[in-house]
DNA sequence: TAAAAAAATGGAAACGTTTCCATTTGGAGT
DNA sequence: ACTCCAAATGGAAACGTTTCCATTTTTTTA
């Protein structure tokens, strides 16, 4: 690969210096038209780009942020990530993106390379947001960030789900729902802050309510053998009439587990997810779920970033109303309030739940397709 | 924020010159005890971290790839994209992404972008591989890169699913299983290459079998009102009994929208989607469908792209077959080989179909949950 | 037409590294 | 004690920009 051209070789072309071939391509301080004509002709025979190493050196501006989340595989991340990066490079920036897989001695050595590199801020979920290293790194900089996702500690911003609250509304809905006897279902809750938060919501939630305090399940694997825990935990606890999944995946999995159990979801055991991620509406029956925003948080907290970098008036972090909300779904239905105890032998349809209209919907009266 | 310290500033503290400070901190050239430990403790006293941007600009070099994909809200691409990551950065490399919303103006700018910055090579989806200002730039630069999802042009290696053969094996599953009507639902035609492909693919291989030419019904909202072109759809095409969907999200809203119409895949309509996410398990019916290697091809691409900046040896790319194959689902069922014609009326149940194995399972024989 | 003012231009320093090469230091051998 | 050699060290250039400031060129004005 040929030498590429710098602007000393697009100057020597030209015939003139290199500050002039600078003031022409950045149209700062005055050229002359010939001049004007010469350097452009120059930077077109030689294909010249300016190198933004050079120039990030002299002006120690990179126009580069740092993204560090845990997966992208899971779409809550990748919508926020999504999100992140489209408001960044409307913004002039560009993102490089880490992810941890949940992993802190990557999150911290992520973001040591990323100050090294010098970006102008990061944008970044954490395994754990009282404890993190790389946090504790990028405050001594004073580097420009905000956290997402994490509930970040007193007086900082952070855009976060309002997982706590979210966790309780599910609580509510539960109780409101006559379904007494709960459990929760975990996934990874040694390495998220977020599953942990959660599970507190929702258990302080329960007792506000007077229901039994939540049966707690904890699985490490990725729901493959999902079906045999969920065999044993309803063996443990068999009053028990709904399930908190602390994700809308797991949530999935469980009502096919269930399924395998010949235990029919909503009638013989009530199922709602968290995230309110897509498909959760496509399957049947519908994922009953708190909806979340990720692409909204992940882009709000980018202009929390830019406002840092500006100076301009930061983004309110919007209400925690408007950031979740509990999304019906024919994977829960009421318990008939009488049959609170032993459940499951009487119930009936649910009257807000879209999937279930569009069950009755199912006209027979149309053309002969 | 306070001056952050530069070799300079170490070397000032440790009394030496900056020479020196370079050598003991990269272990490069020797250096005696006593200075060793000065400089370290003056790196320590400091906060010292060298500057990556120095770095780079001395010696060309920024340990940094880009990534340009249409988009991480897709999981195909999140996957890969997670699988690239992940090879990159135990290479010592980081990864700047960005997502083009299948928008080509934004890939050539963010291509320009990414050069500017000097990365050490890219990794890209691009709209279309034939016709691509973006690639033409990385091949005029020779820069190192390599192609994901997209077909190259002969010779060039990329790591793409197989679109052609791939979507010419669901041809000839819909024939093993008599579905001689299908139809083939799009989205996105005009953006997506891969799209295209698997359209001629399975045009081709149809034909190849005697099967009728597929009817071709393509979307460009993403499903909101699906239900309603394939309401029309079928009612142009009343003898068609399977539909190839170009994804799997395609897929899935279609089964949601027959649903609506009181049509039952697959009694009524078989449908076989694309790309094997993993919620296609989870769901009922299960989805038939191309099963592919996201995580697996991103990651090979980016061995690759190593491979090309390090002058090693590059990872083969692994045959068509190992890039796909067929899923078999509830969701696609064979037609009694004498009712091919007006088909819908006589069904029996598959045999090599894991879902309705499940459904047999359905033991009743368990405990007392 | 000459002087003054304005406009255009180029040289050089600075940004933070690495590395070449010259110089200094230290120790061993005589 | 002197020489010699190896080891240690520091100065300076180079990487590609921008920008300050001094210098040159052009234009305007008297």
């Amino acid at each position: 690969m040929g030498h590429v051209a710098t602007i000393k070789d697009v100057a020597q072309r030209a015939g003139c210096g290199v500050a002039t071939v600078s003031r022409v391509l950045n149209n700062t301080g005055p050229a002359s038209a010939k001049m004007r004509e010469r350097v452009l002709a120059a930077v077109d025979e030689l294909d010249f780009q300016f190198s933004e190493v050079g120039r990030s050196l002299q002006s120690s501006t990179t126009r580069t942020i740092g993204c560090v989340v845990p997966s992208i595989e899971n779409p809550v991340y990748a919508d926020a990530v999504q999100g992140a990066q489209e408001v960044f490079l409307n913004a002039g920036y560009q993102m490089l993106l880490v992810c941890t897989n949940y992993n802190p001695e990557i999150e911290t050595h992520a973001i040591r390379t990323l100050i090294a590199k010098q970006v102008d801020g990061i944008l970044l979920t954490v395994a754990d947001a009282q404890n993190s290293e790389g946090l504790d790194l990028i405050r001594g900089r004073q580097l420009p960030h905000s956290l997402l996702f994490n509930t970040a500690p007193v007086g900082q911003v952070s855009w976060s789900v309002g997982d706590h609250a979210a966790a309780a509304m599910v609580a509510d809905v539960f109780a409101e729902y006559n379904h007494n006897h709960t459990g929760f279902l975990a996934l990874n809750f040694l390495n998220s802050d977020r599953a942990r938060q959660r599970y507190e919501g929702f258990v302080e939630q329960c007792a506000q309510n007077k229901m039994a305090p939540p049966a707690l399940l904890e699985v490490d694997d990725d729901g493959l053998d999902l079906t045999a825990h969920l065999k044993c935990f309803l063996k443990d606890h068999p009053s028990l009439t709904g399930i908190f999944a602390s994700n809308d995946f797991l949530a999935l999995a469980s009502i096919r587990s269930a399924r395998e159990l010949s235990i029919e979801v909503p009638r013989d055991l009530s199922i709602v997810g968290f995230d309110g991620i897509k498909v959760g509406q496509l399957v049947e029956p519908s994922l009953a779920t708190i909806e979340t925003v990720p692409r909204a948080l992940g882009a709000g907290a980018s202009q929390t970033i830019l406002s840092m970098i500006n100076g301009s008036a930061p983004p309110e972090v919007p209400l925690e109303e408007k950031r979740f909300s509990f999304r019906a779904g024919g994977s829960l239905m009421p318990l008939a309030a009488e049959s609170e105890d032993d459940g499951k032998v009487t119930a009936f349809p649910p009257s807000n739940d879209p999937t279930h209209q569009k069950a009755k919907s199912n006209r027979r009266d149309q053309d002969e397709i």
